[in-house]
DNA sequence: TTCCAATTTGAGCAATCGCTCCAATCAGTG
DNA sequence: CACTGATTGGAGCGATTGCTCAAATTGGAA
């Protein structure tokens, strides 16, 4: 057996190079040519290993959406400010990805392909975990944990948005306003 | 003179092409041929009123977005009310075209192309007149309320892009609460 | 009517892209 | 060593795309 060394080494550059090229030059730059050239193999080999552009893409936008995640493995119990500290270190440190993972938010959707569906599946976990973490450090309602979870994360993807855009704007002040709040309520 | 009269005519089909397509098929399925296709006129004619596919979308988009806005032409003073109102009636009203808007946020970005540039200033004058109106609404001083500003705007953008990925959570209800927020303060 | 600039036409260019195909090569296995 | 399936190389196909350009046409202006 094992008679596949070169091959499982080859799908590791390749994916490899699939991540930097996304986080360089976005999902529109992204080409199995430029792919290849960086992972030093021909495209032939690239078949070889994915059936599709789509699918190698895939498993590299999965890394990058479960680096967003402060917690992946579900120990432990999250706090509103550490899951908010996360999401803001995470656009900060890998601007280029964020911008991919928000871009997957934006033309994905229900029904829009598999980043869609990806994307959605992830941002309702996280929408959960903001609740369960609002319900436990303040004494709310589950109802009004959701809608408060729920504007907390679009205000955070928001001022991430606005950031890539403008980085001038104060994006760990604007998020601790956003913390603070969301701490207050109404 | 009013030696273009056809001319007019032929832009405003091809406008109106380009809206429908990129609600039909958005960003990336619209082409320049089908465009003129559905207009019902020749590619050249549409490189004589368009000097690109580029400018075109965004020609289209900024209709849209213009057609909700509540003082279009600057007299009077906003509300920020009004302001958050008309935001959520061109998402809901025009939910492709504010995928698109969003896109070219996220996509886009300073020194990224003619559609950052042009989102980043169309941003930035948005910012400006919620913070005009908040300035006016509460007894606010002008740092203050550009902050509350730029985050009532990125809740709203956030909370557009939550919508068009899962249309079930409550858009309106979620902006009357940023709405309420961005009102009393921390 | 004559004129001319605005407008329209539509074939076609140049570049790109995802992907296919098959021969050549490599490396475990028996 | 010989065998054989896995892997690689790389030319190139077929389709699409944004866009150009020179010639024809149109319709107000004088």
């Amino acid at each position: 057996m094992a008679r596949n060394k070169a091959g499982v080494e080859t799908r590791r550059r390749l994916m490899e190079a699939v991540s930097e090229l996304l986080a360089e030059r976005g999902l529109e730059g992204l080409t199995i040519a430029a792919v290849c050239e960086r992972a030093g193999v021909q495209v032939g080999s690239f078949y070889h290993q994915f059936s599709s552009k789509e699918e190698a893409v895939l498993g590299a936008v999965r890394a990058a959406i479960e680096a967003v995640d402060p917690d992946p493995d579900h120990v432990g119990a999250d706090t509103v400010a550490g899951l908010t500290q996360a999401y803001v270190a995470f656009v900060t440190g890998e601007p280029h990805l964020a911008r991919v993972y928000l871009r997957l938010g934006v033309v994905g959707g229900l029904g829009r392909g598999p980043f869609g569906e990806e994307f959605l599946t992830h941002h309702r976990r996280r929408v959960e975990r903001f609740g369960d973490a609002m319900l436990r450090e303040h004494g709310l309602e589950e109802k009004e944990a959701a809608a408060r979870a729920e504007l907390m994360l679009a205000a955070l993807n928001g001022l991430a948005v606005g950031w890539l855009l403008d980085p001038t704007i104060d994006l760990v002040g604007l998020a601790d306003r956003a913390l603070a709040v969301a701490g207050a309520g109404p």
